[in-house]
DNA sequence: CTTGGAATGTCAACAAGGCTGACATAAAAT
DNA sequence: ATTTTATGTCAGCCTTGTTGACATTCCAAG
């Protein structure tokens, strides 16, 4: 179990071994600290959290997504993100409309200033997520991308392949 | 802002843009879902959450750890280690020892079914790993490592940098 | 030896943000 | 006409973070 090569051990397989792997996970939670560490800091000041950034993230990603295409992306509940998203509507960052083929669905878009906000924050992000980047070159990137799209469930995967091709 | 590459468009810089590193930000929320989901669900199970987990993996990689370390490593209040340390130790799986040199200081270590459930926790988080690892090849995991490595705050360095020897 | 400060524990109170369950409404679908 | 779907809302619970206050223990400096 500790040796992923075997007694004979196969010199191509020892980025496998228990401790590689350990290592991997270790910098996935440090590393997670230090990707929300900036936007948290800003939402803290304005008495946001977590959850009002990856809300006004996703509704400026897809302007007009409903409320359940949000749900199934964050997956969280209802009443949880609802309560994030009446704040987020009374304070008059996102606005909710009605839809115009089926009435009951909630189309979300940001208003100017949710797009300020959104700017604010993900250029923070950005910003870091740019440094680490250009620190390590564009192979690494790559490898980078791979790991984590490899190491999603496979319905966040579909999520985040489909945010991809609108960008492009 | 766009255009990392200027007007003239420096080739060499395409992975710098905004679109990318978006793509980025993306993969690591998708990504650390995944990283979670299992140890998430047998958790669950016991009734323990994921500040347990933490806990109970940087105890297991530094048996003896006093709880100060500990809290620098995991970046929370004592209150709030403290009260995971308590539900741990009434349940048997942790144990703390007055220091011998300091005695103000307790020494955590995992009891046998504190390494139990150490295992059960770790083995099916690197499983997951595994599996990704396996799919992209040695070379992206380099790459993978090398960038969240650069997306720590210097201090969460540290304590990678520290951990990653010990275990070699 | 006394005192100051450090390390730890504990109690209380609070907030964010997850969760479940139950119920209401409007509109689409059958 | 009935059922299903999308959404919102209320109430209550849990985990895990926070601050503040205070006690204990003990090292270390005066």
């Amino acid at each position: 179990m500790a040796d992923a090569g075997g007694p004979a051990g196969n010199e191509t397989l020892l980025f496998l071994t228990d401790d590689q792997l350990r290592k991997g996970i270790e910098a996935m939670f440090f590393a997670y600290r230090g990707f929300t560490a900036d936007p948290d800091r800003i939402l803290a000041d304005k008495g946001y959290g977590r959850a009002h950034h990856r809300a006004i993230h996703f509704i400026n990603r897809s302007p007009g997504t409903t409320v359940n295409n949000l749900l199934s992306i964050l997956g969280v509940t209802k009443q949880s993100l609802n309560r994030v998203l009446r704040t987020l509507i009374e304070d008059g960052l996102v606005e909710s409309r009605v839809g115009t083929r089926d009435k009951r669905e909630r189309h979300l878009f940001l208003t100017e200033a949710g797009e300020t906000l959104e700017s604010e924050l993900s250029t923070a992000q950005r910003n870091r997520m740019r440094a680490a980047f250009r620190q390590v070159g564009p192979e690494a990137v790559v490898g980078f991308r791979q790991v984590l799209e490899a190491m999603m469930d496979s319905d966040m995967r579909h999520h985040y392949v489909r945010l991809r091709e609108t960008g492009e």
